[in-house]
DNA sequence: TGCATAAAGTCGCCTAGGTAACTAATTCCA
DNA sequence: TGGAATTAGTTACCTAGGCGACTTTATGCA
């Protein structure tokens, strides 16, 4: 049990020592860690909606389009209206972004293999698949509220 | 390579999602996850100075100044004046927090609990092994880019 | 066909956290 | 002992992300 809460704490920390050390290394490149995450998803998948974007990337749209706003005002990115549905905006990397792109993904590499290399390949292994394990877990709970929430609206909305 | 750079997204993700889920089941006792990882630190360390609750959080002494006037405003916490340095601001937790701390606590477990019901115990031993030893390393690469920051400040100075 | 519902984005408001500049108080040392 | 360096805390500005209300546009169904 105690290390079932430690597990918490530590998860936070990993992922937010992680962020710093990266954000530290490519400042220089005018970009951060989460919008260099949002360049690869649309280098994957160029002309993606803001939604699909919000999807991959498993956050809510909200922030999703903040993110392509900073990125637009750095011009790394580019919308584009949809000709089919009026209410979509498309999103492509610039030239400029493709490239970066490249210099960030290594970078990335390098921190984390930084970060991971006091553990030997099966330890890697095994936490990866740990991680995947407890993500699945956890958006099964996070559906489950948003499930509950909704029929609680759907209460609501009844009477 | 391709593991190590997973690992890297999983990690955010599951601190994501955990953050998330929490804050959600707390949302109703009107604090959320740091917020009491902040109060669960002053309970263990009352009257404890700002600086010492950003140093044992791991945080910036602006952010946990910040996380403070928050917990003051929601009168979880009061600010002390120090008798024998001016500069110095302890920190104490009300009865109300006390309370609700306890309150936290369970819900906490409860929900890394459910997080990890997927793993077996050895695999939650080790992943806490794991993530100790990546964040030590990681600790280790931010006090490095700390030094070089440093060492070209005192460059700049001397010149 | 017309109206209800759903979907795409935007915006405002909130917390969280880093970075850097600043003030006031203290300590250290020549 | 007096001035430099350090320390505690605050503040302003930045990104990130959740939540919810809102507008515009599409879709689906009676």
């Amino acid at each position: 049990m105690e290390d079932e809460r430690y597990f918490g704490f530590l998860v936070s920390d990993v992922a937010r020592l992680l962020r710093t050390e990266f954000d530290r290394r490519v400042r220089d490149f005018g970009l951060t860690r989460s919008q260099w995450l949002a360049l690869t998803r649309i280098y994957r998948q160029p002309g993606c909606t803001q939604s699909e974007l919000a999807e991959t990337m498993e956050m809510e749209k909200g922030s999703a389009g903040r993110l392509i706003d900073r990125l637009e005002k750095s011009r790394f990115v580019v919308r584009e209206a949809d000709p089919t549905d009026r209410r979509v905006k498309r999103i492509h990397l610039t030239a400029e972004a493709e490239a970066i792109e490249r210099t960030m993904r290594t970078i990335a590499l390098k921190t984390i293999h930084e970060a991971l290399s006091d553990l030997d390949e099966a330890e890697r292994d095994k936490a990866v698949e740990v991680l995947i394990t407890v993500k699945a877990r956890l958006q099964e709970m996070l559906q489950n509220s948003n499930q509950a929430a909704n029929a609680a609206d759907r209460q609501m909305a009844a009477q």
